[in-house]
DNA sequence: CTGAAAGCGCTTACAG
DNA sequence: CTGAAAGCGCTTACAG
């Protein structure tokens, strides 16, 4: 290792400049004449040198090093979060550390100053739940760690974030439905403590009222995200004696149980009741039929978010404004839906 | 970040030594008399010190880091591996550094050495596919990297590898379907290009044959580890004069398809026909009725790889044997199997 | 636009 | 069992 190692020193005598210059080109620093810089670039080239992060780490401000922490949320939404912020730090030179929290038994997470503090990194990468947690926020924030929230729901802003706008999409979703010709449509809930929850409910609920359609109680289930629970809810709203003629499930996990809910019930999908779910993760083309949902931009969050926390250092300073960003979903059409 | 810092410096200056005993502490170096470690921990403590990664890893020959590298293979399959090297990363000291890599239109590997070097890993894990390339574990060779790899079928005295016994969980998985009374038992083989596909199939046929039932050719589909492909598979098997009164899919996606090729045939499971799987992967508990499969112990070796990877150092090194480790599966019966 | 000096926080030999 | 010195490969001021 030590060896055949090739350090800064080997392109500035290469390139017949000091130490410093390279350094000038390797961090992307204007002051340098353009001969000279094409010079340098050639010799790292040839040479093919890589900077050594360590001694950059220590030497300088920067770790080029950014974190990620989950508290395992769905595994595939995960997996698309770290698939678009990893691709955006590879591509610039950093690297993706991550680590998982868990909850204590008493609900709240243990914050492991140690585990904060350990890797230095140049920020955050929060998805939610975790985003969502004043904990994990403040020990970030006093640790001066930038960070870049994935989908928060609460203490808007505390941090710059990357969302999409969850109950249009709900919105866009149930009038839809309306437009195939539903008017008896059962919802079941997301979790109560997380804040798509909410903003799914009011965008269906707003859907609704702006086609004067009713929505009676025993149509909307309390379910939390889970396939059981979703289980659970679409039996009941099965066994309704005026039961809905489709089913808006609040992710595609709890539309993934309905539809099997159904089939156990002798109801074949979307000939004997309609099924929509919210996120299109991978179990959403994965079952039969295949589910209509709303695509969240996930990898695209993830991608963002790396990218906000890089350019963090290339920004003015001064300007504190929370950069937040917005991102498009889409409705995907699939076979899980029928005229009733 | 450069004001309250703390360091090796104040550690020592506290506890009454030099810098080097408390490296030598640090480093878990056993020539410290047991007072002096005492008081040097304790002064660690107070002061709250952590020992900066960048320092140690451009001073001395480790980094502190481990990689795991991957091309996205099944989501979930990923994410057990990950919680596993993680929890041991973490637990140790180290950070786990994450890249994707992707196959080129070629079908082949564009490795990139930069991305390789970039990070300077003590060592690499490495799960399937790319487990079996051997584009990528030249690079890592010649990198001089110490990998660990999970689940190989190729090269495996190539380097140390984590596993469990794909042919042996097959012939329990046939074995119990037997022992429930099914003799006429299709089958759905995995990716051909994968080797476990091999060893499950020759697992079950083994089985097959101890029990002297017979294995009909159109009772095997070869199948691709998709959903769509076990769809289409189960479909064929389902259309057979004579089908099999039991399903064995060598992969959760797979059963989970076959789960709904029957309710679309109008077949219930486990009533009509019986249906197994392969990984206990959520989806196995995520669907209805809940997959029997094999539990392979994804998230143990995780761990494992990343246990070997960590302890090479302690290792003599002079030991040049292949350490391999052999992990336990289960047979976990659940809702998807009914005698014939 | 370019460079010589000092130093980041550790670990490696090398002594004793 | 303990310590003084040198150095890992960079970047930060500071000069010019």
């Amino acid at each position: 290792m030590k060896k055949d190692t090739i350090t800064i020193q080997n392109v500035a005598k290469l390139a017949g400049v000091s130490i410093m210059t390279v350094s000038r080109v390797i961090s992307k620093k204007s002051n340098v004449k353009d001969a000279t810089r094409r010079s340098v670039l050639e010799a790292i080239e040839n040479l093919q040198y890589q900077p050594n992060m360590s001694a950059r780490s220590l030497a300088g401000d920067k770790s080029y090093f950014l974190g990620l922490i989950y508290d395992n949320p769905n595994a595939a939404y995960l997996n698309q979060c770290l698939m678009g912020a990893l691709h955006n730090c590879n591509k610039n030179g950093y690297n993706l550390i991550i680590s998982s929290f868990e909850r204590g038994g008493d609900g709240d997470y243990k914050i492991d100053q140690a585990l904060i503090n350990h890797a230095k990194v140049d920020g955050m990468i929060i998805p939610p739940p975790l985003c969502d947690s004043a904990e994990i926020l403040t020990a970030l924030k006093n640790a001066e760690i930038p960070m870049v929230r994935i989908a928060p729901q609460t203490m808007l802003d505390y941090s710059p974030y990357v969302c999409m706008d969850d109950q249009r999409a709900a919105y866009d979703m149930t009038e839809y439905l309306i437009s195939q010709g539903h008017k008896k449509i059962g919802f079941i809930m997301g979790h109560p403590e997380h804040g798509a929850s909410k903003l799914r409910y009011a965008g269906m609920k707003k859907a609704l009222v702006d086609n004067n359609i009713p929505l009676p109680n025993d149509y909307i289930q309390q379910g939390y995200f889970t396939y059981k629970s979703g289980f659970n809810c679409a039996e009941a709203l099965l066994a309704l004696k005026d039961r809905p003629t489709a089913i808006f499930a609040s992710n595609d996990d709890m539309a993934a149980a309905t539809i099997s809910a159904a089939h156990k019930a002798g109801l074949s999908v979307p000939e004997g009741i309609s099924v929509v779910g919210f996120d299109d993760l991978p179990i959403a083309s994965t079952i039969w039929p295949q589910l209509t949902t709303i695509r969240q931009p996930i990898m695209a969050m993830g991608e963002k978010a790396a990218e906000l926390l890089m350019g963090a250092e290339n920004q003015d300073t001064n300007d504190s404004r929370v950069k937040n960003t917005i991102l498009d979903y889409k409705l995907i059409i699939r076979g899980s839906v029928a005229a009733p």
